[in-house]
DNA sequence: CTGTTAGCGCATTCAG
DNA sequence: CTGAATGCGCTAACAG
């Protein structure tokens, strides 16, 4: 008999999967009934759940999630929008969120910019397709396409990983601005006496231009009547060897610079490296700060004294606020501001 | 007229949002036409077109993917199981994968098993909830229920960054035992005396235990009569830190080692950067070997001797794979080998 | 080239 | 505690 239950299951046009319908046959209850068995288990009788639970196994029945969204009007899944999947800071971040919205029944779906606005655009609205539950940002600088579109689906909205005042809902970050600033202070309480900026600011990453601009307030702060030296390349990718690049013409146009700041720790790595190998003495000759304390900074010999930012806890931050909105639990703050650390190692 | 059209959108229980039929209506046209010019756009007149894109423009108009997938019976997503996220090695593949399968119309969804096979099923289950049109993998040791699963799924699936005679479906990857005996070849061709296999081997990582088995299988061929040595950790994280930890282990336990064969390059770099603190000389007074080609390799000083796999031709491949069958084209070859290279720097 | 009809598989009412 | 009816937004099949 119930092998023969397991056999009449599959017809049908398109679909040939199991289905809730073929499951309630094979329990011998409704539809519904293994609709309410998976969602709210407690609202049924026990032999029922373990009736339909048996029929699952034997049927291997997997949920269809389209068919449950369209109905329900919930995709239980939220939208993350990175510059870059293969940047492991942001890797980090993602997981953050992730970990915390598994938890909760939430998937995560991840789009990547490449650090483009425009890009970003499209793919906004190509996860928007997806209907998600909420949107998880990085960066608060957008278009004024990707802001509306954000606003009309009236769902939460989490910025990151930068600061602003007027988020377009809700933000989890820090200054990008005033960890520069902070990294100049501490250059001249070590006594640096002319320390140039240097990185690579990719069109849309608006996070490396905020660190410029910090970078030229704590200049302007701390050495006044000091003319603050830039370079910066626009389309480098941030790797090592864009660090190593970085530091040769940084040398050339500023030879008696002696501290570099990099926007991120990946170019400072690269440049420290590559000092290694010309020969130039970190930090007597030259010292050399980075920005997102990466796993490298640590182990690299002097240690990179750099900028440690909450990769993780901004994700998971992040999380906790999406949660508690679809929830309909009361909203926490606005924003939250998760700082910023400087870590001092060798380099500086 | 047009605004009343606007004014009049949106109403009813879940959604309010713009659907097909809005926008049709704003057109002056049927549903069905607006479907039509959204997938085939040339089977429609160009004033048709025209009505219709204008119509989407001012509505906003973003489809629903569920209601989409749930009708056509095809969800235009693959999905992608890595062990973890943030592993940048497995995010260069998902970005092969990605940009191929984005340029061809289809979405990568991800998960990750944190290298548990336990975890894996879950994942697996979880993904086909959203029934994906294919399947990615990193690895092919399975368990027989993931192996169950994809089978009855009946999609295209592909596994990677391994090998094996019986794939569940496709495989593009290549030999982890084969490039660590060359690795091994390499080292007595080089004179090295006593290597020694260094790596963390989680539970679920067979890609390494692979390695660790080339390790061996390389030792009896070109080491014979000398026993091997292997120093592994089995829970530590792929990271630089454990490299330095898994250093002193094997110092200690093999101070005559002249090689040390790492099972990934994280851990060689956080190794040879430890040397560098200790003052023990790479390659006279201790050799290093890592695997990966990851970026820090080539920067290190000295560069790390490394095995280089073709993480993104991986990914870029199994999307082309996936792509043609999707589209019902003849099929390849059911398994690809894009091998590996040894890439010799100073190291070793 | 375009419109009509009829579901896709599930969850939300509402009755019992 | 369980079942029946209804529709989520879209597309496949058919006409015309």
């Amino acid at each position: 008999m119930n092998d023969t239950d397991k056999r009449q299951i599959r017809r049908r046009f398109g679909t040939n999967s199991v289905t809730m319908a073929d499951v309630a046959r094979v329990a011998g209850v409704s539809a519904q009934t293994v609709s309410r068995v998976l969602r709210e288990p407690d609202g049924c009788s026990p032999q029922t759940v373990e009736r339909v639970r048996e029929a699952i196994r034997s049927t291997q029945y997997v949920q269809n999630h389209a068919a449950s969204h369209l109905a329900s009007n919930r995709s239980m899944t939220v939208a993350a929008v990175i510059p870059q999947i293969a940047a492991s800071i942001f890797a980090e971040t993602l997981q953050g969120l992730s970990n915390v919205l598994l938890q909760a029944g939430y998937q995560v779906i991840i789009g990547h910019t490449d650090y483009s606005h425009e890009r970003e655009e499209a793919v906004v609205r190509n996860l928007l397709g997806r209907r998600p539950d909420a949107f998880f940002l990085v960066g608060t600088h957008h278009t004024d396409a990707v802001r509306d579109m954000l606003v009309r689906a009236a769902i939460p909205v989490v910025e990151s990983w930068a600061w602003t005042d007027a988020p377009i809902d809700q933000l989890v970050g820090f200054s990008n601005q005033a960890a520069l600033a902070e990294a100049v202070a501490y250059a001249r309480r070590r006594g640096h006496a002319r320390p140039t900026f240097v990185g690579s600011l990719r069109a849309g990453d608006d996070r490396a231009r905020e660190r410029m601009d910090g970078y030229l307030a704590g200049m302007a702060q701390h050495y006044p009547g000091f003319a603050p030296r830039t370079v910066v390349a626009d389309e480098l990718p941030y790797t090592m060897a864009s660090g190593r690049a970085l530091l040769d013409i940084a040398r050339a146009r500023h030879p008696d610079s002696d501290l570099l700041l990099f926007s991120s720790d990946l170019l400072a790595a690269g440049a420290l490296l590559a000092c290694q190998r010309q020969g130039i003495a970190v930090p007597q000759a030259l010292a050399v700060m980075g920005f997102g304390d990466y796993e490298v900074a640590s182990e690299l010999n002097p240690g990179l004294t750099t900028i440690a930012v909450p990769t993780v806890r901004m994700g998971e931050e992040a999380a906790r606020i999406l949660v508690r909105r679809l929830r309909n639990e009361t909203p926490d703050t606005r924003t939250l501001d998760l700082g910023f650390e400087l870590v001092a190692r060798g380099s500086a």
